[in-house]
DNA sequence: CGTCGGTGATACCGGGCGGGTATGACAGCG
DNA sequence: CGCTGTCATACCCGCCCGGTATCACCGACG
């Protein structure tokens, strides 16, 4: 009666993002009918229309949008159980630590080092991530434990352990000005007309617009702020990689940074419970 | 490759439940050779054994163990996605209130009361439920909201807004010598010999062995308290619904119990986020 | 120790459904 | 008024899901 077969969320998925149905069934590698009537079917099922068929182009409906949404978390998890269970039956338990590439290095160094001093240690695969991408990783089961910054990014789902607080510094170019300062205020910071906060990509992978350059992981920002082109904010652990051709400078009236543990929420994972009992021990 | 689909998802866990491939099959109104066929199936995709077929019986695996809980929550998540999407085409937006029956009155009553003077207040209908229930109820969809409890409701997977904090009491008959005390502590009240304390059903049903009577809602409770067989601990404003023939004596060593507002993390729903609204202004 | 009951696995068959091809309907556009 | 691009419809086919019949295996029992 209601029962969403994940091949049909599979479809809908594709043509949500494609809005088109001839893209959608090329990138699902078949012919453009049945998918039409793969989402008819759908929409029967269901009693609702997904999509608005206007002449030029397809569009969601609101129902549509609350499907894509559920559908994806649902595909994410088909994924992760697939995962989670071939898994659970390698007799080596082997967990997989997602974190942002060149973040946190030193509490990762403490953290792995406190494990490995455990008894009955499982292996751990440090696993580096884009920004953001820690919580898709944990959703679709192919990280087990991740690296998580509040409140940049969104815990909703998961179980936290707080490891560390820190506040933000200004990453600037050495030989900038700003450099001989002791301290900023965020609005001093983001109103550098030659020194433009560099824009990092929201979640889907698209940029903001604005003056400064777009930015995919630290070793660009270091490059870009050593050529004296462009400033960031950061916590104030970055420090650990900094070049000399960069200076931290604290600021003021930033928010707190709390680095946490973070993993799928019910998870009874017996090798996650040991990783989270070292860290509380931190 | 590795896609599961919720049909093999829905036969993999009523075997798992039921031990037995001939009983799921009934369960399932199939017959049994394509079942089996079925699991085979889905243990060669996954390349894992998920069940222990010995003669006499069918056991889980650690793997199958694991396949079970994911499945479990991916139906789920499957149930609440088809209601969810109907419940978006619907255009009368109405929100489903869960709550343990009886708890919080007084709470409930405030809350729907600022809800319904906001000028955009969509439909509550409040939905009762038994103890635990509220969590199955939000990640199948039947429910939107949800009143919770720390630290007795597990709410890891949902966004909580705190509501109120308040200490526990325990309720005993107003005939029995306890009921003269001012206060108690969890160590008296849990060792009168002809005061057993009444034992609720975990989240699967089932009751821990004890002396106490079974208890399934609070009526019975109620009931049962005023003809003197037992007692109980609840969190104080419970009061709110005491009999005469019962007495609420303060806990002075308990835990402080919060009441939460609770939805699926993740949720865009607009109607949740306004009620939240109302209710962080409480 | 043979028989029987109960279990899951195997063999085989039929129908329905998922998928393909060809084509239609329709709007925008030159 | 064709042309083009789009999604829907019509129709056919092959496969896979599910059903029936049966086997293989083991435990229980007299």
């Amino acid at each position: 009666m209601d029962t969403l077969e994940t091949r049909e969320l599979r479809y809908f998925v594709t043509v949500a993002e494609e809005l088109h149905f001839g893209r959608a069934a090329e990138r699902l590698g078949m012919a453009q009918p049945p998918l039409s009537r793969a989402i008819q079917q759908l929409e029967r099922r269901l009693g609702v229309t997904l999509l608005d068929r206007n002449r030029r182009g397809v569009a969601l409906t609101g129902a549509g949008q609350v499907l894509l949404d559920e559908a994806r978390t649902l595909l994410d998890g088909a994924a992760a159980a697939a995962r989670r269970t071939r898994r659970a039956a390698s007799t080596t338990t082997r967990l997989v630590l997602a974190t942002k590439a060149g973040a946190n290095h030193d509490l990762l160094r403490n953290l792995l080092d406190a494990h490995a001093a455990e008894p009955d240690a499982a292996e751990i695969e440090v696993v580096l991530c884009g920004m953001g991408d820690q919580a898709r990783m944990l959703r679709d089961g192919r990280a087990d434990v991740a690296f998580m910054q509040r409140p940049f990014d969104n815990l909703a789902g998961f179980d936290t352990e707080d490891l560390t607080t820190e506040p933000q510094v200004a990453i600037v170019p050495a030989a900038h000005p700003l450099a001989a300062r002791t301290s900023l205020t965020t609005a001093e910071i983001s109103d550098v007309p030659d020194l433009p906060l560099a824009r990092w990509p929201d979640p889907d992978g698209r940029y903001e617009p604005g003056p400064g350059p777009e930015i995919r992981d630290l070793s660009q920002l270091a490059q870009l702020i050593a050529l004296g082109h462009t400033t960031a904010v950061l916590c104030a652990s970055a420090r650990s990689w900094l070049w000399s051709a960069h200076a931290a400078i604290p600021l003021t009236d930033s928010a707190l940074v709390t680095t946490v543990l973070a993993w799928p929420a019910h998870s009874r994972s017996r090798a996650v419970a040991g990783l989270v009992r070292t860290a509380s021990r931190l």
